[in-house]
DNA sequence: TTTATAAATGAATATTTATTCATTTAAGTT
DNA sequence: AACTTAAATGAATAAATATTCATTTATAAA
């Protein structure tokens, strides 16, 4: 116990769960109705909160939706790279990654929906969009590397990355909407395609 | 001069110019803002017109981007076939109608936003979902004919086109969003990466 | 030129939605 | 057990937005 305890002590603790669970409401929502369809109490509603407890843990409806962004995007990066064997072949390098991006879409298709939605709208600022752009930084090396051992054709970098993530992006989008689980013989056809189109 | 003309005589007409000027102005903003950042009001003023007049055209905000979704869908579906020659080979009738989408798309990008924005949103109703759906059988047909004549892989239709729509998807935004014009050459090396990707 | 009619207007109203706030509840400290 | 403090609540208020409507304007026919 120390001199300061009887100025702040807090008493009752704010519930970090709760952040998690506004965030999935959120999500939830917006694929129902879009970013357009969505109100801070229907939000509350689906938490299981209290209209007005949504400000006390955010400021604002703009400041809620940054921060699920922002969240959203960390999760979106954090996966690239998981299991890369940097000492592996291009291609089977190549492969991980691709997979990760494709495995994190299907999974997490909500914060794929929301964060498409949020590049067009009132509530998405500079900021935000600028740490967005240089989350692929990584990706950018790795199709660096690709070319510098001519594995992949010699086209504008950002050209290839952009192509990767296109197929990728629109497979994902179609089979959830044509209520289709990708199966593993139809995610080999794409990952074929995919890479056929950049291959040397 | 008839019987009725006494009864029903249209002395000020409505103007047809209007709903396109509404339309792009709806346009205009939703690229600026997103679907979420859209009011009747700013709409009416984007596009020269008071509030009131809008609800002249169009029963109300719901109908209003329905009726938007419909034109844009109609146009875009309607640019596919653009010099298409049944008679030539396959490759060649495949990259006119591959340039024509991309050209399409570049050249309106603003539609392509707003029917992004509309897939998930609480404006755009099933009946005009099915609608949409209907209008890319055209396509169907064509990367079917591909793989008669073995020049696609024989992949499911519906995955090449997913493969094939998410190149030129992806490139057009990621074009636009980074403010480089796609350059003759640019889209050269796409299209190469698509065709290598599909073809057998 | 007059008249009839529908379009056009934009201020007023209705509706929806964000945000606040007085009150209650819960938890740690004494 | 009493006390303190912050979280939680949800009804009340403020703000934003859709929609209406009484009035004005424009047009074509007579």
């Amino acid at each position: 116990m120390n001199i300061y305890s009887f100025k702040f002590v807090p008493l009752k603790l704010r519930d970090d769960k709760k952040i998690q669970q506004v965030f999935e409401a959120a999500l939830t929502l917006v694929k129902q109705k879009g970013l357009a369809g969505i109100t801070m109490s229907e939000i509350a509603k689906e938490a299981g909160l209290a209209t007005g407890t949504l400000y006390i843990y955010f400021d604002n409806k703009e400041k809620l939706i940054n921060q699920l962004f922002a969240a959203c995007r960390e999760a979106s990066a954090q996966c690239y790279f998981k299991n890369y064997d940097a000492a592996a072949p291009f291609k089977q390098g190549f492969r991980t990654v691709w997979m990760n991006i494709l495995r994190f879409r299907v999974k997490n298709f909500e914060e794929v929906v929301f964060m498409d939605q949020c590049y067009h709208s009132p509530f998405i600022n500079d900021c935000t969009m600028k740490l967005t752009k240089q989350m692929i930084q990584p990706l950018f090396k790795l199709i660096e590397r690709g070319k510098e051992e001519g594995a992949l054709k010699e086209i504008e970098t950002f050209s290839l990355l952009t192509f990767m993530f296109g197929c990728i992006h629109e497979a994902v989008k179609n089979a959830h909407y044509s209520r289709k689980n990708l199966k593993e013989k139809d995610v080999e056809s794409l990952f074929a395609m995919c890479w056929d189109g950049m291959k040397r």
